[in-house]
DNA sequence: TTTTTTACTTGCATTTTGCAAGTCAAATGA
DNA sequence: TCATTTGACTTGCAAAATGCAAGTAAAAAA
């Protein structure tokens, strides 16, 4: 009787399970770390190439960088787009990425508010 | 001639050092992981104790749960008062860490309108 | 067609997680 | 008062994630 290579249950492809149903936790499943919001961030400032994250003042190793975008791809936050007149592509929000707009601006005013020597503009190595 | 005890730099007491002026990045340089926000989601929800925390349905490792309440001490995002009629130290926010609340509170809506299954309240196991 | 640039991948060494199992003072109860 | 129980952490690892520094290969530019 034929059978598929190996005898593991199918469950779905392997997203790692939410720890719990809040609203909260769920999303920091998604981007809780010190990187995935930067890359967002960058995102809404209008950037879009591998390269111009890299550049972010931050540093961002390209090993993670390449794995972040792999992931938010993965959760419907980011999308590809090929550039015009081009064989590349370029990354881009999705709606679902632009809604979390809100999320940025409160932690920018947050940090503007109680981070001493915080500043917005600057923004770009290279 | 009398010497301290070693000869390194009295550089400030170790705060590991910003990684950019960026307000966000120093935001998540201070609460950007898959836990910091949770600890505050509950102190935002009232609760004040360690096993409070530790009894919250993700199920955070109490040396993990130890460590970020230690860093949001230090942060100035979280202090200590006595519980009344006790020598036990209980947690609370401070104003800067209450300021958070627009970012938990944008984090929520964002997880509810986009993460299937979410939900809030509930929040207790044990 | 040669040279650059861009977008990644690989190989580690180091650090951070996560889990289970202590430890010990404070609170509780008999 | 003294024995238990609870609360708040520590400790000891194994496993996973991070952070470099170097490669590599396809695209774009010269």
């Amino acid at each position: 009787m034929p059978r598929k290579a190996d005898a593991t249950q199918p469950t779905a492809p392997e997203t790692p399970a939410r720890r719990s149903p809040c609203p909260v936790a769920c999303a920091l499943d998604l981007f809780g770390d010190r990187w995935t919001l930067l890359v967002i961030r960058d995102l809404l400032l209008g950037r879009s190439r591998f390269k111009d994250f890299a550049a972010s003042p931050e540093g961002i190793p390209t090993n993670i960088l390449s794995d972040r975008l792999t992931r938010l791809l993965e959760s419907g936050i980011v999308s590809q787009v090929p550039v015009e007149g081009g064989k590349r592509l370029a990354y881009e929000l999705t709606e679902k990425g632009r809604a979390l707009k809100p999320v940025l601006a409160a932690m920018k005013e947050w940090g503007l508010r109680w981070e001493e020597g915080t500043q917005v503009g600057l923004e770009s190595r290279s």
